[in-house]
RNA sequence: GCCACAAUAGCUCAGUCGGUAGAGCAUUUCAUUCGUAACGAAAAGGUCCGGGGUUCGAACCCCCGUUGUGGCUCCA
């Protein structure tokens, strides 16, 4: 008998070479019906693999990662098989599990793939998890895999063989299928009831453009054929709300061959928005004790040979610009660090004056690689809302707090509820790698797990993710549709204090270096916009919405009261405008509800007997009528709310 | 940067075999003056991404470039 250890410390005992979905089956039917994958002894674990010793057991499910993992890879095997078939002399390169679903990298021996083949792919596919053929594991010298694989042609398969130690050599092989694989894989291929191809891509072998090219088959399956149809469903919701395509039709921002690739011109109604957004974060950051710099958008060559920045991307950036000087350069400003650094060093600087909180809304330039611009989220000008504190190391903790506390006020008054942490440090084992004292790293690493636990935010630990330059916090949001993106970082950094020797005078009047954090709690300005407006499907909330009203009259004849009412609302700071269009009521509403407009106010010959305005609310209809009055403090009010929660 | 694909009216898109440009929406004008999600009629609107080539003739075929999309690699 062995004893096995569950994850809530409960100990049972089982014969020697129970599997993990013999044990299941003894908890319960249902367990065993849905578990996917296990751990033992933290080793991801087959479920038909059997165990023979005293170990701890941790069952997966399709709600766990590791569980939708283990489906996924067995799916990309399935995959494999169902190519293998139709496609006969296919050779295969490698097959995992991706965030949603899996591919496989195939090299078709001639034939041409297309998505007109799509359809017969999933359907032998399905045909063939009919089957339910067990996916069997097996142990194989380095030897006999070579042999195996090397008759078989599989020459992508061998080169990973050749490099695989003997003894650590796993297949798994279901059907008529056999691949080279570490797992853990589903007991068969039972489970998988809803297939969907979703493209095809150029992958070079290895990630090596040397190399041959082969074709990437994107795929992704469900347990369950619904849970297929909700996964398309998200993705059509996702396309709509794409910030490229709403930017364009709500006239934001735009792009411009002439003006160059990944520079995004800012239109009226984006600009208007983009400065709704900086103004909130400078009255809490001046709340927070920031003090606003400007500083230009160039430097000289020389301030960024110094941050060790030009040693680093100084090849693969915009290159330097010429004076008529003989000599002279100047680089556009890819980070705003240095400059503020500059700051910092322009006066002699007391501790007393730390910490000290220098912020901007800097505009850098970085020359991305031309495949990687992405609308708005991935460009080669942008504005970070970005701030640096100099302190000292025992002030860190309590900066982390402050700065955090600022980024969950941007959460909580933007609605993003879900999100996540990640607290990155360095790797224990490595400590050479990295620049500053062992004393300091703990420190700072001690501070920002203290700060997370003192706000009871469950952070997640990775080790070896610090920069060489220090440990850092980052946040994802979790948006409408659960995509997650990464809005707010705090960088601790003991690397330019040090290269701009930069210095205080301590209560000891002795000469100290401060600690620099770097922070961005909207990354930028660009990238914050485009998420915003995914998260909301463009329907901002009514404080940043660049209409927040607009005044629809039933005909021409109200046009002049209309105007009025534009008049009365404007003294109040409301951003409204009328809808004066020779239209029917009927057509301005549909119209301007497409347009997302927060709130309609119709005006006809009743509203403007009684100085009144009837509202209706973008998405829920007709609200009744108010005196103009009531409705300005209304919304003045509900503005107030959002934004002083 | 690499690979694949794409670019036609302001927007979304059609355009067959290489024979000289089309729709819906938006715009303008006319008509209408209307009560909570599209009234009607007409007009105007084109460097078919740019340049070169093949051809009697190119939106369409070929080459080069630009920009975009998806992926790969990268991300201070």
């Amino acid at each position: 008998m062995i004893n096995i250890t569950f994850p809530d410390g409960s100990v049972k005992q089982f014969e020697a070479g129970v599997t993990p979905l013999q044990i299941a089956e003894s908890i319960s039917p249902r367990l065993a019906q849905d578990v996917l994958a296990a751990k033992v002894g933290g080793v991801e674990w087959d479920l038909s693999r059997p165990i023979d010793a005293d170990t701890d057991l941790h069952l997966y499910k399709w709600e766990d990662p590791e569980g939708k993992h283990a489906f996924w890879h067995s799916s990309a095997h399935l995959l494999a098989e169902a190519l293998q078939e139709l496609y006969p002399g296919v050779k295969f390169g490698i097959g995992p599990a991706i965030e949603n679903g899996f591919y496989y990298d195939i090299d078709t021996n001639g034939h041409t793939l297309t998505s007109a083949d799509f359809s017969a792919i999933e359907k032998k596919m399905i045909e063939l998890a009919r089957r339910k053929e067990p996916i069997v594991r097996a142990e194989i010298s380095k030897a006999d895999a070579l042999k195996v694989f090397g008759e078989r042609g599989e020459e992508y398969k061998c080169e990973l063989i050749s490099e695989l130690e003997d003894g650590s050599i796993t297949t798994y092989t279901q059907g008529a299928f056999t691949d080279l694989c570490r797992g853990p894989h589903l007991p068969s291929t039972a489970p998988i009831k809803a297939v969907k191809i979703m493209s095809l891509a150029g992958a070079y072998w290895r990630g090596d453009e040397k190399r041959n090219q082969l074709v990437r088959v994107y795929g992704i399956t469900f347990p369950k054929q619904k849970m297929l149809d909700e996964y398309l469903a998200l993705l059509e919701e996702a396309k709509k709300r794409d910030h490229r395509k709403l930017g364009k039709e709500m006239g934001l921002f735009a792009f411009s061959a002439n003006v160059g690739q990944g520079l995004p011109l800012w239109l009226p109604k984006g600009a208007a928005l983009r400065d709704r957004l900086e103004q909130f974060l400078r009255k809490i950051q001046k709340q927070y004790g920031y003090q606003q710099v400007i500083t230009p958008h160039i430097g000289n060559k020389n301030l960024y040979v110094t941050s060790g920045h030009y040693a680093k991307y100084g090849k693969d950036s915009f290159q330097p610009i010429h004076t008529p000087e003989e000599g002279e350069e100047y680089l556009l400003k890819p980070m705003n660090c240095p400059h503020h650094c500059e700051i910092f060093r322009a006066a002699p600087r007391s501790y007393r004056e730390l910490p000290l909180r220098l912020a901007e809304f800097g505009t850098v330039y970085r020359y991305e690689q031309s495949g990687e611009l992405h609308g708005l989220t991935r460009v080669r000008g942008f504005t970070q809302d970005d701030a640096h504190i100099y302190c000292t190391s025992d002030q860190i903790k309590d900066e982390f707090l402050k700065v955090m506390d600022i980024i969950l006020y941007i959460f909580k008054t933007l609605k993003f509820d879900n999100y996540e942490a990640q607290i990155s440090l360095r790797d224990p084992n490595n400590k050479e790698k990295y620049i500053g004292s062992d004393e300091n790293w703990q420190k700072a690493e001690q501070a920002i797990i203290e700060a997370c636990a003192e706000k009871g935010i469950n952070a997640r630990t990775e080790l070896g993710e610090a920069a060489f330059y220090g440990p850092k916090l980052d946040f994802m949001v979790k948006d409408a549709l659960g995509r997650r993106w990464q809005l707010g970082t705090i960088q601790v950094d003991y690397n330019l204090p040090e290269r701009f020797q930069l210095e205080y005078t301590g209560a000891d009047n002795q000469k100290h270096r401060p600690v620099m954090i770097h922070r961005a709690p909207f990354g930028s300005m660009e990238r914050f916009v485009a998420v915003l407006l995914e998260h909301t499907a463009g329907k901002f909330p009514l404080w940043l919405a660049p209409e927040q009203a607009i005044i629809l009259p039933i005909s021409e004849k109200f046009n002049d009261y209309a105007y009025e009412v534009k008049r009365q609302l404007e003294q109040q700071d409301i951003r409204v405008s009328v809808d004066d269009r020779n239209e029917k009521i009927g057509r301005k509403i549909r119209d301007n509800e497409l347009n997302r407009v927060p709130y309609m106010l119709i005006v006809g010959e009743k509203e403007m007997e009684n100085g009144e305005v009837s509202v209706r609310k973008q998405g829920e209809g007709d609200k009744g009528s108010v005196k103009i009055t009531t409705f300005a403090a209304n919304l003045t009010e509900e503005v107030n709310n959002m934004i002083n929660q």
